[in-house]
Order: C-alpha cells, then structure tokens, then sequence
DNA sequence: GCCAACGTTGGC
DNA sequence: GCCAACGTTGGC
C-alpha cells in the first residue's frame, strides 16, 4: 500500500467538506499538472491512504486522513466547457486529464502545521516533499516513515 | 530545441 | 498583496 498527500484550499474544499459529502466520497477533479495527472492515473491504487492538507490559507497544514477508493479514471470536468477545468485539448476519445475517488477516513486529532513540518529533523532528513523548496505538486507520494512521522506529531 | 513572456501556486 | 519558484506557451 502506498501513501500519499492531496493538497486543497479549504475555501474550495476542505476536510470538513469531504467529511459531509454522500458516502464520505469526493471525485478528486480539476487537477491540471502533468507530473500530478501521471501519479493519479498511473500509481494510486485502491487502498491507499492519503493525507489532506489545507493549502493557501491561514494555518497551512496537515488535518485529516482519507482513502483511494476509485483508480485512475478520466476527468470528466476538462470536457465540459461550463467547468473552470475545461480544457479544448481534451477529448473523450484521448482523456488528458484524470481524477481519482476518494473517501473520508478521519479529521486529525489536530491538525500538523506547515511550519511544524518545517521544523521537524526527521522529515527534513527524510526530505518530504512539501517542505522542499518550491514544492508546488498538489498530488505527491510520501514515504511510509514520512506517513508515521506527520502522525506522531498529531 | 531555445528561451522570453506569461500564468499559476502558495507561503508569508 | 507581494513575490519566488515553477510550469506552459509560442515565436524563432
């Protein structure tokens, strides 16, 4: 089983949002980076855990836990010109872009700050993703030592 | 294939 | 709101 990060801003759609949803269940659309797209068609497989962090907000962080529930799937959005995910390059027959489904599994106790992560020697030696320099990828695979490591600080 | 211009992300 | 870092676009 694999492990991963999915970052959301919150005022789009948060922890709390996911946790409401029918079924606990959100189609993880709108994702538009390649590097991204290739990890959620080719690599996330059902099962595996994901954590949900809160980005472009006040306190970004780590808040809750959730589940692959549904592999790799065309994203629907890039084909529908009302959605602000539309893209003219997409087509049904030659899908550009792909979601996966996920379902809620747990808020975090508390959440783990950006800047506790930050501040953290194991996960800086362990190199997480998200506290390197630049790191804009919205959909990253971590370690199972960075997994347990984020959760010992909850 | 290079690279300048532009757009986006996301922390601060 | 600012801006650094990064990705994409498109002319050449």
């Amino acid at each position: 089983m694999a492990y991963w990060l999915m970052k959301s801003e919150p005022d789009v759609f948060s922890i709390d949002d996911l946790a409401n949803r029918p079924q606990k269940v959100e189609q993880w659309d709108g994702v538009r980076n390649y590097q991204a797209r290739n990890f959620l068609r080719d690599q996330m497989k059902k099962g595996d855990s994901v954590l949900f962090y809160h980005s472009s907000c006040k306190t970004p962080a780590v808040v809750g836990i959730a589940e692959v529930i549904k592999e790799g799937y065309p994203d629907h959005t890039a084909s529908n010109p009302e959605s602000d995910y539309y893209d003219p390059k997409s087509t049904p027959d030659n899908p550009r872009w792909y979601m996966v489904d996920i379902r809620y599994v747990r808020h975090l106790e508390k959440p783990v700050t950006l800047s506790q992560m930050k501040a953290n020697q194991s996960l800086i030696n362990n190199e997480l993703p998200l506290i390197q320099k630049g790191s804009r990828l919205s959909v990253m695979p971590i370690t199972k030592e960075q997994w347990q490591i984020i959760l010992s600080l909850e």
